[in-house]
DNA sequence: AAATGTGGAATGAACATTCATTCCGAAGGA
DNA sequence: TCCTTCGGAATGAATGTTCATTCCACATTT
């Protein structure tokens, strides 16, 4: 196996299991056994387990990201937009179950609330599609008036609730629900 | 101090040790510590750790229900009632950060999963005002016809998190706009 | 009233377990 | 042969739980 393979398999295995069973649920030794190599050579690729925490969040959300630029048009009208963005999303997560309760662990832990917390504040890079289509949208009034974080909250709370709900079997998200699901986050921040 | 007072004190530290570090990072010795108790003692009302986070998570919920049901009314039309429960809720959480944060642990932990499964597939009682009021929106006619659990996403996510970004500060919920909130998740899930 | 006895509650040191991290001998390539 | 990489046992810190002991309020006896 190459060193390259090798991390790719920590960095899946990390994964799976945080995914699944949360991070105190993933101890190291387990991601190694599942990656198939030895405890210490973790600590070859990653120099602790908060590092490789947070490498692995880095590369699902460019992963993420990825998928959602594919089609966006800052040309394209902004209801438009925003269906464009949040369908992506929604199906995104539905089609990558790991990834996405991976998110979910991450930002329910400190590291997550740190990591918003210089997202919004600081004017970091990335989420980028979002403030602009957001802010664009406020000024033209096409969305309601309210602070830019709120509007996130009703446009993504429910995206969020409802892909969890898809994975732990609430709910069936065929492809008409997901549109008609996206529509009804757009009636909550439109005008 | 009364068995009935120690009791209350070992609780209320676990709310606030777990509410500020969630479950792992409260350990039973610090909250034997903060109650002012031996660690052992903890152990005489409380069969174990997972006994009292869920006897927690059961006050908590108790109290909350209080709250809601005051004022409320099922002669009320549709609207009017989903606005009193919306916010209720949320001006509950945002003035009971700890229970609002607490609750947030728990509902992201196998805890929470499985109690959400007991609740929405067997018929408990609780969360009756929900059902019982989303149903009748749905058959009136007056909400989405779209998947009970769906609707709770739409109308409960955005509230759950514009809860969440006021206790980290990241906006600060006074009444209008607590009210502006709730009337905006009213427009996600109205037909 | 004072002294003694009793049972349940409280205690916190001790224990077993789990986990992240380290370390060093072995393996493998140049 | 030398040098890098690997593996997994060893380490030490942290944590949930237990249990032998202490404590105390009240009953009983003198």
């Amino acid at each position: 196996m190459s060193k390259q393979d090798k991390r790719e398999e920590i960095v899946r295995a990390a994964l799976e299991l945080i995914a699944e069973h949360g991070f105190h649920g993933a101890p190291m030794a387990m991601i190694a056994e599942r990656a198939g190599v030895g405890a210490g050579t973790i600590y070859r690729y990653f120099e602790n387990k908060d590092v490789l925490i947070a490498e692995l969040f880095r590369e699902v959300e460019g992963k993420v990201y990825a998928v959602l630029v594919e089609g966006y048009s800052t040309q394209k009208p902004i209801r438009e937009r925003f269906l464009h963005l949040g369908t992506g999303l929604l199906r995104y997560y539905i089609e990558n179950p790991l990834e996405f309760r991976y998110l979910e662990q991450f930002y329910n832990s400190p590291f997550g609330v740190a990591h918003r917390r210089s997202k919004l504040l600081g004017n970091k890079e990335g989420c980028y599609f979002f403030r602009e289509l957001f802010e664009e949208a406020v000024s033209q009034q096409v969305m309601k008036d309210l602070p830019l974080v709120l509007l996130f909250d009703l446009a993504f709370g429910p995206l969020f609730a409802a892909a969890r709900d898809h994975i732990l079997g609430f709910v069936a998200l065929e492809d008409a629900l997901i549109a008609r699901t996206i529509e009804a986050c757009w009636d909550g921040v439109k005008r």
